[in-house]
DNA sequence: CTGAAAGCGCTAACAG
DNA sequence: CTGTTAGCGCTTTCAG
C-alpha cells in the first residue's frame, strides 16, 4: 500500500500529528523535527492524501467551470484566465460542457455538489428561473455566475458590459448609414446575448433606424451557419448583420462565401467576443472585444473571496468594459465602392 | 451542519451501513426501506460525501486532463471529447495548462496524485526522459500519453498519425512543384511535431525534393507569426510552407498578409489538425485533418480500462488515421497566376 | 514544542 | 436482508 503519515510519522520518530504539522507548513514546530520529518517523507516518496485532508477539513480546494462548451474559442480563453487564477491560488479546475441543456447542468451541479468542490463558476443556460435558482441555493456552494440570470439573485455575477456593446454595435452600424439590419443570436433568456441585442436595438432607435430583425438559433460557428444559409436567401433586403458572438459571425462568413455573397461590399458583418481567429478571417471581422481571460480571472477570484468568507461575503456585481474593434467586415452602405478601397488601404488594424 | 448519512439513517429507523447499501445502488435491500431510505434522504436535502466515499473506495471518479494550453482550438476539441467520455462514466475532468512548461507540468502532476485523481491524460512536455518518466511511474497513476515520448515507455498512447500526416503534406507540396519549402514547428523533441517532420522530410526526400529548411518556435498561433515574421523577410526564396499545426499556420497567415506576401500566390502554405476555423481563414487553409475529438474521446476510454485494471493492463499504442483536406492556401508552383485568380472567386484578398 | 485521542462521513467485512 | 464493528488518512483540540 501506499505510505502514510503514520509511516512516515514512526520512521521519523514523532507522532502522526507533528508529522501533519510539518508537512501543513504550520508554525510552531522546532525546526530541527521539522527537516527530519521532511527528509523521511522525500526518502519513502510520500504523497500526501489531500480526499483524507479535505474530508477533515472541508475543503477541497478545486472549484469547477460550468459552460456551454470548451470549443467556443470564448470559453477557451474565459477557462484559461480561471484555471491561471485558480493554479494561483493552489486550486485545480474541474471542466464541464453542459450544451446549453438544463438538465444536464443540473446534474453536473448535483455531481459537483457532492465531490464537496469549493465553488462552482457557471455561464448559467438560458432558463434559470425561481425554481432553479432555489435548487441552486440549496447546494450551499458558493457560485459566481458569467452571465446575468433574467431575474435578480443573490450570486455574484462577473461579465462584460454587453448592453454598452451591443450600443457600440449599433450605433456604428447606424452611422455606416444601415437601415435593415438583422441580429443573428442564440437562445431566448441567455442573459449576455439578451443584453446585447437590448443595447443593440437602444442604440438603432435612438438612431432613428427601424429596430432589427432577430433570428434565434444556437450561438455557435455552425448555429450561425444554418442561420445565415436559412436567412440570407429569402431575405434579400438585409444590408447588415450584428451576430451574437464571434463564433456565429464566423458562421455567417462560411455561409456567405458558399452564396456568394461578398463580405463587406454587400453585407456588413459584426461580431461580439474579438476571438483571437477574429483578426484572420477572411475578410477580418469587426467586432466588439470583450475582456475574456480578465472575466475568468476576476471570477474565479470573487470565488475565492466567497469560498474564504464562508456565506457571509455580499454578492457583487462586476461589470468588465468592452471596447469596438474596426477591421474590415463592415462597410457604409451608400458608398460601397469606397469602402472597399479604404479597407484595403488601412490594411490591418492593431488594437 | 450538513445533514449526513448518518441522520437519514436515523431519521428512516436503520443504521448507517443499510442506508449507505440503499444510495448506493446496492443490490439486496427490501424494496420498502431501500424507499424510505431514498424519500427520508430526499426530504432532508441529503447531498453524498464523495470525498468521504472517496477516502474509503480508493477511487475519486475524478481524471485529470494536462495539456499546454486550452486556447489552442486542437487542444479544446480534444478536452471536449475526453470531458464527453469521462462525464459518460461518471467522471470528472480537471482541466491543467502546462504552458510546456516542465516545471509546472510537474507539480500539476504531483497535485493532481496528491488529489488522487484516478488518472491522467497528458501530451508531455518536450522533455519527457528518463528520469522525469521515472518520477512519472513512482506517481503510481494510470496515464496515457497524447504524444510520442521520445523513448519507449510503459505508457499507453492514444494519438493522430502524425507521421502519416507529415507525408500527405509532404508529396502534395512536392507533387505541386516546390522545392525550397520551410517547415515551422515548435520546440525539439516533442513527439508528435517530430514525427510530423520525420514524415515531412520522406515524401520530400523520395520525391527528390530538397530536404526542409527547418524553424523551431513556439507552437502556437503568436510563435507561428513571430516565426514568419522573423524568417520570411530573409528567405525569398521559400515558396512553401508546411506549419507545425494549423495554429502556428494561421500566425503565418496574419505575418504573410502584414508583409503582402500572398496566399498561395506567393507561398504555399499547409497546416496539421483541420481546425474548426481552417476553413474560414483567408484564404481556407489545406492542412491534415486529424480526429481531435475522437482523440480525447479513446484516450479517456483507454485510461479507464487501466484505472480499472488497477495496473494489470498492457500498454497499449493506439494510432488514429489522418487525412489531406485540400482548401486553397496551397497553388502549383508553376502556374501562379492560375491560382491566384481561382482563389480570388472563393474571396477577397489582399495585394 | 509534541503526544494522545477523537473524529471528518462513508464503506466493508462479518455476523446475525 | 440488516446491524455491528472497524477503519480509510488526515487534522485538531486538549493536555502535558
Amino acid at each position: 500500500m501506499a505510505v502514510t503519515l503514520k509511516d512516515i510519522a514512526r520512521a521519523a520518530g514523532v507522532n502522526a500529528s507533528t508529522a501533519s504539522r510539518c508537512l501543513s507548513g504550520f508554525q510552531g514546530v522546532n525546526e530541527g523535527t521539522r527537516q527530519r520529518v521532511m527528509q523521511v517523507a522525500a526518502e519513502m516518496n510520500y504523497r500526501l492524501n489531500r480526499v483524507a485532508r479535505g474530508l477533515v477539513t472541508g475543503r477541497s480546494h478545486t472549484l469547477a467551470l460550468l459552460i456551454s462548451d470548451i470549443r467556443n474559442p470564448y470559453f477557451a480563453e474565459v477557462a484559461r484566465g480561471a484555471e491561471d487564477a485558480a493554479h494561483a491560488s493552489g486550486c485545480d479546475l474541474i471542466l464541464c460542457n453542459s450544451d446549453f441543456d438544463g438538465d444536464k447542468q443540473m446534474n453536473y451541479l448535483r455531481s459537483l455538489s457532492e465531490k464537496r468542490v469549493d465553488g462552482i463558476l457557471m455561464n448559467s443556460v438560458a432558463s434559470l428561473r425561481r425554481e432553479q435558482l432555489k435548487q441552486l441555493i440549496d447546494l450551499r456552494i458558493p457560485i459566481v455566475l458569467l452571465n446575468k440570470p433574467p431575474v435578480r439573485t443573490e450570486f455574484s455575477t462577473v461579465l462584460a458590459d454587453n448592453h454598452e456593446g451591443g450600443r457600440l454595435a449599433g450605433s456604428y452600424l447606424a452611422q455606416l448609414g444601415h437601415r435593415t439590419i438583422a441580429h443573428f443570436t442564440g437562445p431566448k433568456h441567455h442573459g449576455n446575448l439578451t443584453e446585447r441585442l437590448r443595447g443593440f436595438s437602444a442604440a438603432l432607435n435612438s438612431a432613428r433606424v427601424p429596430p432589427p430583425l432577430v433570428f434565434h438559433g444556437q450561438n455557435s460557428f455552425s448555429g450561425g451557419y444554418q442561420l445565415a444559409r436559412r436567412i440570407l436567401a429569402d431575405h434579400t433586403g438585409i444590408t447588415a448583420i450584428f451576430a451574437g458572438n464571434d463564433a456565429m459571425a464566423f458562421g455567417v462568413g462560411l455561409a456567405a462565401r458558399e452564396l456568394k455573397i461578398p463580405i463587406p461590399e454587400r453585407i456588413s458583418l459584426i461580431g461580439f467576443d474579438d476571438v483571437d481567429l477574429s483578426q484572420i478571417v477572411n475578410p477580418p471581422l469587426t467586432t466588439i472585444q470583450t475582456p475574456k481571460y480578465e472575466i475568468g480571472q476576476a471570477a474565479v477570484e470573487t470565488l475565492l473571496r466567497h469560498v474564504r468568507a464562508g456565506g457571509s461575503q455580499p454578492a457583487e456585481q462586476r461589470i468588465l468594459s468592452v471596447k469596438l474593434v474596426i477591421r474590415e467586415s463592415c462597410a457604409p452602405l451608400a458608398a460601397k465602392l469606397t469602402a472597399a478601397r479604404q479597407a484595403d488601404v488601412g490594411g490591418m488594424h492593431e488594437d
